[in-house]
DNA sequence: GTCTATACGGTGATAGAC
DNA sequence: GTCTATCACCGTATAGAC
């Protein structure tokens, strides 16, 4: 894949992440990642809502990965803990794309939307699989990789609006509770 | 105080519950408040900064208050249980207004952003109080308070996104196993 | 207090040259 | 593949009449 195209993405993702969906414009994405002007409806010849719905499938493909290749090693709460690192040192810019641009078009863009329920379901799967793998025996793993995904959702819009990383560590202490004290 | 004043906060409110921040322009709450037009620079006078501020206060005063008014009744579990019904209710697009413009705005509009932590700080201190009030001896009420306030709003997140209940359902569940085994 | 008219910049999108 | 020019539209904000 074209390597313009991929920077466009990437500097999609960043933008949606800082500002929302409605609040990032094209020329904006044009200017930050340098591509070529010319190249974005030649890439992306659905337009906005393409490039965002890619942006956001490709920013929980990440998340996905980092929960999946961390999760065994750091233990759930261990996790959290080096997501609240990652929002602090971003300066509180930093989650994933899907948030502000999932509640942003729920109901008001349907293509973005579909794009954001996968991304949602790829990053409670990662979860899912995290914890079944920690917890083998474990039932209702799903419903818990459901409970986890939101709690570090609302951590992580508490510790930006706050810019202070303590809700997302207080979060992580929680879960890490629920995490030793499973047996039901 | 006015109600055109009150008129034009309360459909400002709804708006951004559904679009956020960036997507809601002036002459849209105009046109859907009835309000008169020219009254919207006389009542805010520093523009959709002040507006949108208010409109997240006063917005959060109410689930504040809802909270309040609820959680001795329906338990935690309960209450979840009910703004399930609420967002869904509302054919997914509730919640407050200020998931989405915490988002779009926290290191975007000093204004703004302060606002937000001020309705969270109402939110996280009216699960505080009302979790006392449920367990007097309670130690950490104040980091539950935190941690309830981060899952309902990464619930109504998955929720609105899903088009589906169920997320909040599960998560209003695993906080009731949450309330009935906590002793430290 | 309310309204109209308007300034001015930015938006997403398209067409056509290179 | 890339670029420029241009489109119609919408945004916020302001000035001045009533």
């Amino acid at each position: 894949m074209s390597p313009a195209r991929e920077q466009i993405l990437q500097t999609t993702g960043a933008l949606l992440e800082r500002q929302g969906c409605h609040a990032t414009g094209l020329n904006e994405i044009i200017r930050e990642s340098g591509a070529p002007k010319g190249s974005l409806y030649y890439y992306f010849p659905a337009g906005k809502d393409q490039l965002v719905a890619e942006a956001v499938l490709e920013g929980a493909r990440g998340v996905a990965e980092r929960i999946r290749a961390n999760m065994a090693d750091l233990g759930l709460e261990g996790f959290v803990m080096r997501i609240a690192d990652g929002v602090e040192a971003s300066g509180y810019a930093a989650g994933s794309p899907l948030t502000a641009v999932a509640m942003e078009t729920a109901t008001t863009n349907e293509r973005i939307n579909l794009a954001c329920r996968e991304a949602y379901g790829m990053i409670v799967a990662a979860f899912r699989d995290g914890l079944v793998e920690q917890k083998p025996g474990e039932e209702g793993a799903a419903a818990l990789a459901l409970f986890v995904t939101a709690a570090v959702e609302g951590g992580i819009i508490l510790s930006r609006t706050q810019h202070d990383a303590t809700p997302l560590r207080v979060i992580a202490a929680q879960l890490g509770r629920l995490e030793h004290r499973e047996g039901s």
